[in-house]
RNA sequence: GGCUCCAUGGUCAAGAGGUUAAGACAUCGCCCUUUCACGGCGGUAACCCGGGUUCAAUUCCCGGUGGAGUCACCA
């Protein structure tokens, strides 16, 4: 049996589509569940939208989502050049299209812009805008003649006008298109660049890709490629073609949805592995259910056999949960690594803030989410002393007043304003005092906090704002309360 | 519009020719708790429609409907 070898060919235009992820994500499963390689390969004909950076926006991208690959740009292997504008330059896109030409699967074209937007413009309502074979009937002199005056041309590949042709996916299985709604595609641009429909069959045969995932987009030109392949007389990859990720539209993920690269979301606050797990779960499923799944779970079950035919919604909600596990269990230094940030963007002033976000550690989904949970900290809202008054802990404004009244001398009296220093102090007036806890630890936790929820209780609180400040909050309460 | 694909709760997603049609997110309620959150328990909620095949169809087939993708010298 062949090795599996699959790849990831990306063309450097800018963030990473999280469409462009699973699928990535799914050629990685499927060739390391296989033992297989996993090739990098660097799509980069179009000039045009070619940007400085974009290359290192992918090696990024790859780096901090686990995809590590075998071959690619900056790990030569056999069958480099692993970047596309690179391999033109060795003429073999130019010679595969002229082996087709001389077949009789391909032909030249010179027609110009002018002529093809007319061929559009004519096109009638319900037939399809292709070309009209116009240069096929060209005579090899009147051919040779074109290219000896220098004249800008096109390779196109010749399809029949009639038949049909068929390609097996082992998702979808047998898919059939008719010929005449094939369109005599541009194998070599004008340029001299190959199209991406024709370099990548090229390079997938020429690396030995055994299998070709892609997105469920491509399903309508595949039959194309397919007649590619037999007019070299190659042998057809397997063919992976994954559901499409929607939006809450169920419109395909497009850019307006405000997360529909990984970029967006690790800027919003996601965690990597995170993205990875809720991305692969998009369109699969173990077989034992199990949600949360580390890189090394996900290839072990991984079987692309099982994968959905449907297109499923990028539901952010859940994706938020589930990154809200990964936080829950991460690790404390991981943690405060990417939480304190978030809590010095929202406090200023000298606090512990470690300890503010070990407060949110189990609060949050994402890190962003700590910003409106502790601006209590840097500065005593304008809380309307309604919030007091709660059914449940039997409070109101007379008692809360009361309770802080009577602890106020106590918390002046000592300097242990560690969490157990006040811990101790409350219960045990609590406990002279003989009523509920809540009726004691609510009115303090509003007084200091000024809010009706907040992450963490009273002693919490207390401990990280320190005497003056407590004292100062408590003193507001009551006047507050008094009026 | 042509072509192609798809169709189980709001979302993700199991499932099987005969099941009380899993589970997760969301939602609702209860418990725990100094609030919130976490955690625990429970509830609401689904097989698009019509034919056929069959003793039996949500499951297989056909048609319809609905949705999506695609129709570039972009990938």
């Amino acid at each position: 049996m062949t090795k599996v070898r699959t790849r990831y060919a990306p063309s450097p235009t800018g963030r990473m589509h999280v469409g462009n992820l699973r699928t990535a994500l799914y050629a990685y499963l499927i060739t390391r569940h296989a033992g297989g390689d996993f090739i990098l390969r660097i799509e980069d004909t179009d000039q045009e939208r070619y940007f400085e950076g974009a290359v290192d926006i992918i090696y990024r991208t790859l780096q901090s989502t686990g995809l590590d690959y075998d071959e690619g740009p900056d790990k030569e292997g056999a069958v480099g050049p692993y970047v596309q504008s690179e391999r033109v330059k060795t003429g073999i896109y130019m010679k595969y299209a002229k082996e087709l030409v001389e077949k009789g699967e391909a032909y030249y074209c010179f027609c110009d812009k002018e002529r093809l937007e007319q061929l559009h413009a004519q096109a009638k309502d319900g037939e399809v805008a292709k070309y009209d074979k116009h240069c096929l009937s060209l005579s090899k002199e009147e051919v040779e003649a074109n290219l000896a005056a220098g004249k800008p041309f096109v390779i196109r590949q010749n399809i029949p006008a009639t038949g049909t042709t068929t390609f097996h996916d082992e998702i979808y299985g047998d898919i059939t298109a008719p010929n005449d709604e094939l369109d005599d595609m541009v194998l070599i641009k004008s340029d001299g660049y190959p199209t991406y429909n024709f370099a990548n069959v090229i390079d997938d045969h020429l690396m030995g890709i055994t299998h070709v995932v892609r997105g469920n987009e491509y399903l309508s030109s595949a039959p194309k490629y397919t007649r590619l392949y037999a007019a070299f007389g190659w042998d057809e990859p397997v063919y992976v073609h994954c559901p499409l990720i929607t939006d809450e539209e169920h419109k395909k993920l497009s850019k307006r949805s405000g997360h529909s690269s990984y970029e967006d979301l690790i800027e919003q606050g996601f965690v990597n592995e995170a993205v990875v797990n809720f991305v692969a779960l998009l369109g699969w499923s173990p077989e034992n259910n199990q949600e949360i799944m580390s890189k090394e779970e996900l290839i072990k079950a991984f079987d692309y056999r099982k994968i959905n035919k449907s297109p499923a919604v990028f539901d952010i909600q859940k994706l938020r949960w589930m990154n809200g596990e990964y936080i829950k269990n991460m690790p404390e230094d991981e943690y405060l690594q990417r939480a304190v940030p978030e809590v010095k963007k929202a406090v200023s002033k000298d606090y512990d803030c470690e300890k503010i976000a070990m407060l949110l550690k189990s609060r949050i989904e994402v890190f962003p989410d700590i910003i409106p949970a502790i601006d209590f900290f840097e500065e005593l809202p304008d809380y309307d002393i309604e919030i007091y008054t709660h059914k449940k802990m039997k409070t109101n404004s007379e008692n809360s007043l009361e309770v802080l009244r009577e602890l106020l001398p106590e918390f002046e009296a000592t300097d242990d304003y560690s969490f157990e220093g006040i811990q101790k102090l409350l219960t045990d007036y609590i406990a002279k005092k003989g009523i509920k806890n809540g009726q004691a630890l609510w009115p303090v936790r509003i007084a200091v906090s000024g809010k009706q929820s907040t992450p963490g209780g009273a002693y919490e609180i207390m401990e990280i704002l320190g005497k003056e400040e407590s004292l100062r909050r408590i003193r507001i309460g009551i006047e507050k309360l008094a009026k």
